[in-house]
DNA sequence: CAACATCATCGTACATCGCCGATGAACGAT
DNA sequence: ATCGTTCATCGGCGATGTACGATGATGTTG
């Protein structure tokens, strides 16, 4: 049943369209990147650990900006760190974190390319 | 409960921190756009329509490249529409979308501004 | 006008996400 | 060596998101 169209194939309503931009496994990817990106918190976060003094944050200042509990911005920073974007860092009591330039890069490197195309 | 520290308040570990690279209204807004990039088949649906001639792709075009149902493909292209990435334009019997390419690039300039940073 | 096609909306299961409290591991200080 | 602090992980509940089938609004065609 729902057999294909035999004919009018040709010319439907317009060209056929590459249909492949961004190949599947890397829009799987990509989309994952920009999931971790789709919290106001987690924008916070990663634009303060990026515009920090050298690039890299500690927790203790990270927390008190927000009224959320200690264990919810952990789990939004483990949610960053799993998408690729921050890479943590333990040195002594405190834990820092430094953005992941590269990958924020191609990420807009792929809104770039569908703005100028 | 809980009371405040009385001490030890200044210079616990690092630097202060702006702690509002990015304001919480305007980090609503572009999470909320970001969230809307945060699937892999919405990924694919706004760089299809971004690439296409003219910059509008048709849905009779875009359904049939993914193994999901109308209504599916309809709700992902509600949620871009939502988001402000896209935009729909009925003409005739189809309806054609093209991608909003000012919001694409302000979501790649705050990428870009965390990377320069 | 009537029949058809296209696309959006509505209502509904299933999965995932966001948040917290409690617990556990790592480290410095006494 | 023991304690206090810091931060991550675990377990749960409520809210949100994804997917489908069925229905409705809009526009074309016979």
């Amino acid at each position: 049943m729902s057999k294909q169209l035999t004919v009018l194939e040709s010319e439907v309503c317009c060209a056929p369209l590459a249909a492949a931009t961004v190949p599947a496994e890397a829009a799987a990817d990509l989309a994952a990147a920009f999931k971790a990106l789709g919290d106001p918190v987690r924008l916070q976060l990663l634009s303060m650990i990026a515009s920090a003094d050298g690039g890299e944050a500690c927790v203790c200042d990270l927390t008190p900006a927000f009224d959320l509990t200690g264990p919810t911005i952990s789990h939004h920073l483990k949610v960053l760190r799993e998408a690729g974007l921050v890479e943590s860092d333990r040195r002594g009591t405190w834990v820092w974190y430094r953005a992941n330039r590269s990958r924020m890069a191609a990420l807009s490197a792929v809104l770039d390319i569908a703005t100028t195309a």
